[in-house]
DNA sequence: TACAATTGTATCAAATTGATACAATATAAA
DNA sequence: TTTATATTGTATCAATTTGATACAATTGTA
């Protein structure tokens, strides 16, 4: 799934040249946030990427934090904005802020190429900190709408995702590592699959995950003494084997 | 241990101002950072608080972000500012961003009665956005130095630490969350301990962190087996008891 | 010399995990 | 209709880890 908006360098430059018009007033100096956004189809983790205008370099969605709102709300927000979904999971795992991470890299050539030369006091030459969340989200329910600047989007899978701008691919694998020990931990698997699946998907997730294999039998059984699967009835595939099982996570109000 | 520095109201408004007046041109706007320092000393978790000027209420060490500055860096210096210690296990954890973190509290109430009424966009009405980092020293070897408004330092049993300004609470609260799991996975006692302890004094120490008993022998059993543990010379202490062992972290240049 | 306190180690049962076996389907092929 | 094949669900056994308890060894005191 990919989507391509096409801009003109001109209408590009002028609207860059609003928006910041505009971010001076509205959001926080200094601070951005970026976010991964983790899907799973085609038994594969994906991640949720922006393509950078015309040119071929891919960036994590990413916005600012508006002067009367909580860094949360921001997240969640950006979210919302890229995604079309309201009620996602959304972890922060991590803040980034070398001081090189926005200057000395492609992201700034490709802008001066758009832009031209900046002063140094302009918006898009602060020392920008970072802060990182992660996103789980029913991939089915997402439908994904690019940025202004930013006019293609695409599921990567976790194995092959592209160098990216700034320093996009270190915080995707810090982003991996806690997703790892959350799906340990809290058993946030349910914010990755659709409402029913057979445990040979559900490994798979886990397998995406961990980078690993399972072995199948032992992996069952731990689910299954979980107390977390509910289920359901049997999937009739149509393949020459015996039909497996639906489950579903029981519903925890406890839990979220 | 605690040590206090007596200012006058007048000094300390001089000396904020001066600090305001550089403010501006050293530091990254928006953005702080708090630490949470952790020692172990009479078989107790204690916690490095500072005292804000002459009142009553406690802060965590904190600092700013330098504008040429790595965010890592920055609180090393801020833990070598406060602790005089150079080579210090430092873990970022959290990063708070609450829009009225800063506002509505205590704090500024207190900044108000000191410097009367400042101006909005003056340096201290900024909307701040706090990266914090937890940091284990061993206490034996820390001198601290308090910073120029907060006149005292004072370790706090982490079961009595007082109501502090801002969110400090919840940031403690979150630190410690974190050392359990790295005092699981990472196995950082050794940043906590002494050069060499006994296995009752070890097993205090993940008491204090897991704040729950553990069974001796068992306990004793798991940390021999995990092999991170050298074993010294017996100590005799003078007590009517067989004498214990004392041990040593091996060291590992792979770790760390 | 008996005693109390604490330490180091052993032991046994229970729980968890890893590896393997096997019976029960669902469909396709013979 | 029977046989074959792929996959699923469950059982089983050994190995490992954990929880609980027992006990001998050691240090200094009474």
């Amino acid at each position: 799934m990919s989507y391509l908006k096409q801009i003109s360098d001109k209408d590009l430059k002028k609207g860059i040249e609003r928006f910041v018009q505009e971010a001076e007033a509205k959001y926080v100096p200094s601070v951005t946030l970026d976010t991964v956004i983790f899907g799973f189809h085609d038994n594969k983790l994906k991640v949720l990427l922006l393509r950078f205008a015309q040119t071929a370099h891919f960036v994590l969605p990413g916005g600012y934090l508006s002067r009367e709102e909580d860094l949360d709300a921001a997240a969640l927000r950006v979210l919302r904005e890229r995604t079309g979904l309201d009620d996602i999971f959304l972890e922060q795992f991590y803040t980034s802020g070398n001081k090189n991470r926005s200057s000395n890299s492609t992201a700034a050539q490709l802008l001066k190429e758009i832009m031209g030369d900046l002063p140094t006091d302009h918006w898009f030459n602060q020392r920008f900190v970072s802060v990182c969340y992660y996103a789980l989200v029913d991939d089915t329910k997402v439908n994904p709408t690019p940025e202004p600047f930013f006019t293609e989007f695409k599921w990567f899978d976790i194995e092959a995702v592209p160098e990216l701008l700034y320093d996009h691919n270190l915080i995707v694998e810090k982003a991996l590592k806690r997703l790892q020990t959350d799906l340990d931990t809290k058993l946030v698997g349910s914010k990755l699959m659709g409402d029913s699946f057979t445990m040979n998907e559900l490994q798979r997730l886990y397998e995406a995950v961990f980078q690993r294999p399972f072995v199948r039998t032992n992996f069952q059984r731990k689910m299954l003494s979980l107390g977390i699967l509910e289920r359901l009835e049997k999937q009739y595939t149509g393949k020459s084997h015996k039909a497996p099982f639906l489950y579903r996570f029981v519903k925890d109000p406890l839990r979220d």
